[in-house]
DNA sequence: AGTTGTCACCTTTAGACAGCATGTC
DNA sequence: CTAAAGGTGACAACT
C-alpha cells in the first residue's frame, strides 16, 4: 500500500504530517487507485466504493489540493446530521489555514464568511437555495464535491441533487466535480454523466461476512457456493455470543413499534454486560419525559437502546454516542440509521427484510440492504464484520440468500421526470437567470442525469408546466415575475405558493385554525394519519366547522385527506394553544420527535404565508408573522413578549405571565417574585 | 369476586430537506 | 410483493 509520504509529491509536507498525526500512515487501495487515476490532476471523479473504505479522505486530500492552488470547494451531504459530522472532521484543516464553513437550514454560519471559507459543508437543498438567494460565492467554486450521488435515485429528493449538479456546472464551467458514491452497478453512467474517472471497487478495511439465519443454521455464499454451518437456535443466543465476544449489535427492525419492543425484549439480555448507563438514561429524559422516552431511558440504564425518527434530537445524539462508547450494547434502528451517520456495529442483524410500503408488505431493495449490512465491522476495532438476515425456514432462507447475498443492488435512475420535480425547479430556473428561454430550459435540462439516461427530451413535459407557472403568476414570458422570484427562494413547491394566493385573494380574515389548515392544505406539509380511534376528529370537525374556510363532502374522494389536514391543523392549534408535549404526542399518535418535525415544518410554511401576504399587501400578513412566532415558540398571543428574551421558553413564559409579568420591562421590576418562580440563576441569565 | 390464561380478531406500519434569525426546561 | 407483531376483548379456568 502507498504511504502517506509520497502525497508529499501534490501536498506540502504540513499537509502529511497532520495526516499522520490523525493516525493515517498508508493509504487504502481505492484511495491510491483514486492517486493513480488522477485525483492530483482537474480530472473529475467518481468513487463507487463501499461505506468506510476511504471515500472521505479521498475528497478531503483532492479539496486540500484545491485549496492550496487557491480554490474554493463545496461539499454536499443529504442529511443535516452528517454536514455537522463532516463540518466537524474537516475542521481538523483549521491548523493550516484552511477555513471551514457550514450552511444547513438549522445551523448556518455566518453569510459572509461563507464566501471566505475555502471548504463550505451544506445539504444538498441548502446548496440550491442558496442559489436561488443569489449567494455571489456559488458562482466562485472550483471543486464540487457530492457525497452520496446514488441518491439521485431517491424519488423524494434525488432531482434536487442531479439538478444542483447541473446548474453549479453552468455556473462554474470549469468546475472540478467529484462524486462519492456507495456501490452500484451503474457508476459507470454517473461517471460518463460528469465526465468523469471512475473508481469502483469492493474493497473494504474490515472483510464483510454476510449471513441468512433460519433458526440452527446460518447460510453463506463461499466462492460461489452456498453453505450451510450450524449456527445457534435463535437470534437472541447469537446476540449473547457476540455480547460475550465484546463485540456489539445493531439491528434493523422494520417498525418503530417493532424496534421499541424488541429493544425492550433484548434489554433482558444486555444487562448482564452493561456498567453504568444513568446519566445517558437521564439524558434521554432531560427534555422529554414522556412514554417513549421513558421506555428508551428503561432500555439505555440496561444496555440496549431503539433509534428512529420519533426520538428527539438530543436523544439520538446521546444514544449514538453512547452506542460509540460501547455503552449501549444493542441498538435496535429503524432504517433512519442505515444512510445516516456513521455507527458501525461488530454485527449487523436484519430482523425483517421485508417493509411495509403504501399497501404491500414487500422485500426492501437490495441496494437499501447492503447499506445496511455495510454497517458491520468497526474498522481498527473488529477483525471483520457480519451481516445476518433472519428468517424462520430453510426455504424462505434459501431465497433470501439468493436475493441478497448474490444479488446486485439496483441500478440509479433519474426521478426528474416527474411533474412535481419539474415544476419546482422550473421556477427556480427562470428565477436565477440561468434560463429566459424555452431552448434555454430545454439545453439545461439536456445537461442532467435524466437527459442522460432518457432517450426522450421533456420538452411536452416543459412547455405545460410554462403554462402552468404563466398562469399561476410567476413568471411571464420566461421571465420571473417578483411572485415568482419571492416563491422560488422561499424554497416551496410552486404550488403551494399559489394555493397561499388563491387563499389570500379570497379571503380578508381568517382564523387562527383556517391559516393552520391553509398550511396543511399544501403539499410541502407532512400529514398526521388517521387510525381507527380517531373518531373524535369528526366530532370536533362538527364543532369547527365554522372556522374552516374548506371542507369537502364526506362522500367525496378527498374527505380521508381533508381529515388528515384537519387532524394536523388541530395538533398545531394545540401546540400554539400551550397543550402540553406529552398530551399532544398522545392524543395524536405521535411521538416527540415527530412533533417537532410537523412544528418546524409548519413553522416555515407560515413564514412563506407570510411573506407572501406582505408582498401583496394582504392584511393577514401580521396575523401570519404571529402565528409564525407562535409555532415557533408554541405560546398564545399573549406570551409572545416574554419568548423573545432568551432563556425563555414557553413554559418559564407561561409561569411569569401568570404571576403578573408580561414583559421584560415587568421583569426587572419583579425580580423577586420571577426568581422565586423559575429560579434566581435563571433569572441572571435572562436579564444579562 | 377477582385474577390469570387463552384465543381469535383487529389495527397498524420508515425517513426528513427547505426560510429566517439565533438559543429550551 | 401481498406479513406479522402487538393490542383488545370475550370467555373460561383458576384462587
Amino acid at each position: 500500500m502507498m504511504n502517506v509520504d509520497a502525497l508529499s509529491d501534490h501536498l506540502s509536507k504540513y499537509v502529511v504530517d497532520i495526516l499522520k498525526k490523525r493516525g493515517i500512515e498508508r493509504l487504502y487501495p481505492p484511495q491510491e487507485e483514486a492517486v493513480r487515476k488522477g485525483l492530483f490532476s482537474n480530472k473529475n471523479l467518481v468513487v463507487a466504493i463501499p461505506t468506510a473504505s476511504g471515500k472521505t479522505l479521498i475528497a478531503e486530500l483532492a479539496m486540500i489540493y484545491e485549496v492550496i492552488r487557491g480554490g474554493k470547494c463545496l461539499y454536499t451531504v443529504p442529511l443535516r446530521a452528517l454536514a455537522g459530522e463532516k463540518f466537524e472532521e474537516f475542521s481538523k484543516w483549521e491548523e493550516i489555514g484552511v477555513k471551514i464553513g457550514i450552511s444547513t437550514g438549522d445551523y448556518e454560519s455566518r453569510d459572509e464568511w461563507l464566501g471566505e471559507c475555502d471548504i463550505v459543508v451544506t445539504t444538498s437543498e441548502k446548496a440550491d437555495s442558496l442559489l436561488r438567494n443569489e449567494a455571489s460565492w456559488l458562482r466562485n467554486l472550483s471543486l464540487l464535491v457530492v457525497d452520496e450521488i446514488h441518491l439521485i435515485d431517491s424519488a423524494k429528493r434525488g432531482a434536487t441533487l442531479e439538478v444542483l449538479i447541473a446548474k453549479l456546472k453552468k455556473l462554474n464551467p470549469n468546475l472540478r466535480i467529484i462524486a462519492l458514491s456507495a456501490t452500484i452497478p451503474n457508476a459507470d453512467e454517473i461517471a460518463e454523466w460528469l465526465n468523469a474517472e471512475l473508481i469502483k471497487s469492493e474493497w473494504r478495511p474490515t472483510p464483510l461476512y454476510e449471513y441468512v439465519f433460519y433458526p440452527g443454521r446460518l447460510l453463506k455464499f463461499e466462492n460461489g457456493f452456498l453453505r450451510e454451518v450450524k449456527a445457534e437456535s435463535s437470534i437472541e443466543r447469537l446476540i449473547v455470543r457476540t455480547l460475550e465476544e465484546g463485540g456489539q449489535v445493531l439491528v434493523f427492525e422494520s417498525t418503530r413499534r417493532n424496534a421499541e419492543s424488541y429493544a425492550v425484549k433484548i434489554s433482558g439480555y444486555t444487562k448482564e454486560f452493561v456498567e453504568d448507563n444513568s446519566d445517558v438514561a437521564e439524558k434521554v429524559l432531560e427534555e422529554n419525559e414522556g412514554e417513549m422516552s421513558r421506555k428508551l431511558s428503561e432500555c439505555v440504564k440496561l444496555g440496549s437502546a431503539f433509534h428512529h425518527a420519533g426520538l428527539l434530537n438530543s436523544q439520538r445524539v446521546a444514544i449514538e454516542k453512547a452506542f460509540r462508547e460501547g455503552r449501549i450494547k444493542v441498538l435496535v434502528a429503524t432504517p433512519t440509521l442505515a444512510a445516516g451517520v456513521n455507527l458501525p456495529a461488530r454485527r449487523v442483524i436484519l430482523k425483517s427484510y421485508r417493509r411495509y410500503d403504501s399497501g404491500a408488505y414487500a422485500p426492501i431493495m437490495v441496494s437499501e440492504y447492503k447499506q445496511m449490512a455495510g454497517r458491520a465491522g468497526r474498522p481498527g476495532l473488529d477483525e471483520y464484520g457480519e451481516a445476518i438476515i433472519v428468517t424462520k425456514t430453510r426455504d424462505e432462507a434459501l431465497k433470501v440468500a439468493e436475493r441478497y447475498l448474490a444479488g446486485e443492488p439496483e441500478k440509479v435512475i433519474s426521478k426528474l421526470g416527474s411533474e412535481t420535480h419539474l415544476r419546482f425547479h422550473t421556477l427556480s430556473l427562470i428565477s436565477e437567470g440561468i434560463a429566459s428561454s424555452f431552448e434555454d430550459l430545454l439545453d439545461f435540462y439536456s445537461t442532467t442525469f435524466f437527459a442522460y439516461q432518457n432517450e426522450f427530451t421533456l420538452e411536452w413535459e416543459i412547455r405545460r408546466i410554462v403554462l402552468q407557472l404563466e398562469k399561476w403568476g410567476m413568471i411571464v414570458e420566461y421571465a420571473p415575475t417578483s411572485f415568482g422570484k419571492l416563491v422560488s427562494k422561499l424554497y416551496i413547491d410552486p404550488l403551494s405558493g399559489f394555493i397561499f394566493k388563491e387563499e389570500l385573494s379570497k379571503f380578508d380574515e381568517l382564523s387562527d385554525l383556517a391559516m393552520l389548515h391553509l398550511i396543511c392544505r399544501t403539499p410541502d406539509m407532512e400529514l398526521l394519519s388517521i387510525r381507527k380511534a380517531d373518531g373524535w376528529i369528526e366530532n370536533e370537525l362538527e364543532n369547527l366547522r365554522e372556522e374552516l374556510t374548506y371542507y369537502p363532502s364526506i362522500y367525496s374522494a378527498e374527505y380521508d385527506f381533508f381529515l388528515r389536514e384537519f387532524k394536523t391543523a388541530l395538533c398545531l392549534y394545540d401546540w400554539i394553544n400551550e397543550r402540553d408535549e406529552d398530551i399532544i404526542c398522545e392524543k395524536y399518535g405521535i411521538a416527540p420527535g415527530d412533533l417537532r418535525r410537523i412544528v418546524e415544518t409548519a413553522e416555515w410554511l407560515m413564514h412563506s404565508l407570510r411573506r407572501i401576504a406582505e408582498h401583496l399587501s394582504h392584511n393577514l400578513a401580521s396575523k401570519a408573522l404571529k402565528l409564525e412566532m407562535r409555532l415557533k415558540y408554541g405560546v398564545k398571543e399573549e406570551l409572545l413578549d416574554l419568548v423573545k428574551l432568551k432563556n425563555v421558553g414557553r413554559k418559564r413564559a407561561r409561569k411569569l405571565y401568570n404571576a403578573g409579568i408580561r414583559n421584560l420591562e415587568d421583569l426587572i421590576q419583579n425580580r423577586k417574585i420571577a426568581e422565586k418562580l423559575i429560579g434566581s440563576r435563571i433569572v441572571e441569565k435572562i436579564l444579562s
